[in-house]
DNA sequence: TTTGAAGTCTGTAGCGATTACAGAGTCAAG
DNA sequence: CTTGACTCTGTAATCGCTACAGACTTCAAA
């Protein structure tokens, strides 16, 4: 550490341990765009302050909501750049959640199909097997 | 079409169409072992038969279930080579249940809190909005 | 002082499950 | 004979990371 106004900056690895994600995840945000480049040291270190931090914060829990790293993107775009972000923002998760409902929708229709089989398989011992003739033959939906 | 035994076999797209997936599918599917390599015309065109339609529709169901592509290769060994399926089968769709069930929790819990947002931000003429909020500060989860 | 461990840097390749494309060949109908 | 629709192969793109390789830096202990 010799680089005198960066002497505070956490380094990545540590800014990764503190937030709880792994360190490369962080240089893959910063190459994709979700986060800004930070100061390097002289030797070419990055050094991330708080704001970066606020920033990784942002983008992981967004992640956790479902959201694509494009919609990140946008999102954090509205932080910046818009004085009115609600509207825009409010659709986007309206648009996120309808999706969310889909795939909920789909998996719904998957696992009640695969609870059937299970319990008609029951301990396995049948001569024929119903969910390698739910595959075959019938009606899977 | 010229080649005496082969001429009754369906083309690839033929197959595709007939099945409704994308014709490189068909192609990948057998590059990844789970179709059987169909036999050629001389020019070397792929010549499918009903067997070759019956195991690609079992592909598709078990994709549809949600089964990756490894479990599916599983359960067509099984139908090949076990003739007591059903135990292993069972445990297979039992283990893929679980990760559908541990994914609609995941998904709910995204659900609850996107429902949450897209009401507070109301109609989003709101001076701060609550999904940036929610994901610059709050409980996320 | 040396040396070793643990960090950092870059660029690149891998995952899973497709999908798409380029460039070449084949085939049947008009 | 040409046109259009098919086929073939191999390879690259997608998404969101994750994991290397090979070189450099930093820091603390021996």
């Amino acid at each position: 550490m010799s680089d005198g106004s960066l002497r505070k900056g956490l380094q990545r690895a540590e800014l990764a341990r503190r937030i709880g994600c792994n360190h490369e995840t962080v240089r893959y945000y910063e190459k994709v765009g979700l986060l800004p480049a930070p100061p390097r040291t002289t030797a070419g270190y990055r050094r991330y302050d708080a704001n970066h931090e606020r920033r990784l914060r942002f983008v992981l829990r967004a992640r956790e909501l479902g959201f694509c790293l494009d919609e990140v993107r946008t999102l954090l775009r509205l932080v910046d750049e818009s004085d009115q972000p609600c509207s825009e923002a409010r659709d986007l998760a309206a648009a996120h959640l309808a999706e969310v409902r889909a795939k909920i929708a789909d998996l719904k229709r998957m696992e009640r199909v695969l609870k059937d089989v299970v319990v008609r398989c029951a301990d396995g011992t049948r001569p024929e097997c119903p969910l390698i003739e739910t595959l075959f033959g019938g009606k899977a939906a």
